[in-house]
DNA sequence: TCATAAATCAACACCATGTCGGATTTTTTC
DNA sequence: GAAAAAATCCGACATGGTGTTGATTTATGA
């Protein structure tokens, strides 16, 4: 093996599959260091080699998450011309395609800081455009409009995972730009 | 005294008050019943003989809570003719006197599920309105909307406590309502 | 004043925590 | 392939909160 650190990356990856798997089941403040570390054929001193408790654990579990949407969302958040609903699409792709995981941290179960990071990371780009499209609106009631249109996004991601997926994250986000573009005639 | 209860309720209020008090501090996981005991200068005991954890004293918080704004708000809501405006009104108004409430219960110590159930109650109140009012539309799209709006109007209420409340209630369920009249298009 | 209910207190076993030092296994390096 | 380094395992430990118990004290209301 060529990267030193491939051990340590197997032993955090058993760690971190073991909490996500006793996430569906139960929340984040019943669960602990021993029996995490039973599920993953761990050592209990081994965990405590790599985090210093459970919710230190989860906190990464969510920071790579975050790097890697941020990843995926940079290419369209950079291009200044990329308009709003590609945005929005584009931020519903990347939840679909973690599925798995946003069950976990983003259900009820979850943290809800995290999704308003990333929805939040799509929500600056459309913002600054906003303020483009719209120079003489009230810098206020931008900002209010996007508190409350973030909210709304996440409500109906939250109500999509609960559902099951059914719909594509594109019909999704059709329906949350639908009621965006109506909405945003409050800015006029 | 008359009521022979008299003697547990101020025992429960302490027990609650301290809660509150620590929960301005950290969440409530972290938060163990050693500790409100302390606080409110009653032996552990004591703790248990009402209350089986921490999480059930918090859940019977919100369960009061509950209770006092629907009571609140049941007058308004029974009336058929009450326009949501009035209703999304008459729902920041609650929040806004149990503000001190709220900053716990639904700030970023809090239990989001809670502040969904609240405003669900004034949002099913508007739904059924809403169905009268567009016979035509389509009853997921509907849904949808409600949902979206809800999520809106619960991160307009959580930005409100963040920040300090410094506008009155009624400026921000103005907001709230104007975007929603703009977002309601998104049915027709 | 008396009976009852509630809160106190001390003590208990229980269990997860976090931290050791040292043995063992795996990986890297030479 | 052998030595060195690193990661894991193992057992043990003190610690601290948990939840329960039974006996005792305090407050309430009749």
């Amino acid at each position: 093996m060529k990267n030193p650190e491939h051990r340590v990356n197997t032993t955090k990856k058993l760690l971190r599959e073991a909490l996500m798997e006793m996430l569906k089941d139960k929340p984040l403040r019943s669960i602990t260091v021993k029996e995490i570390c039973g599920r993953a054929g761990l050592n209990r001193g081994t965990f405590y080699a790599h985090y210093s408790d459970v919710f230190d654990l989860m906190a990464q579990i969510e920071a790579e998450m975050e790097a890697g949407f941020l990843a995926a969302l940079t290419p369209v958040l950079t291009d200044e011309r990329m308009s709003p609903p590609r945005v929005t699409k584009k931020v519903f792709q990347c939840l679909e395609q973690n599925a798995d995981l946003c069950r976990v941290t983003i259900g009820p179960n979850g943290d809800r800081a995290f999704a308003i990071r990333v929805i939040g990371k799509g929500r600056e780009h459309c913002e600054t455009s906003c303020r483009r499209l719209y120079p003489n609106a009230d810098p206020r009631n931008i900002k209010t409009y996007f508190t409350f249109v973030t909210g709304g996004c996440i409500a109906l991601m939250e109500r999509w995972l609960r559902e099951g997926m059914k719909d594509s994250s594109d019909v999704l986000a059709e329906a949350a730009e639908r009621i965006m573009e109506c909405g945003i005639r409050y800015l006029e």
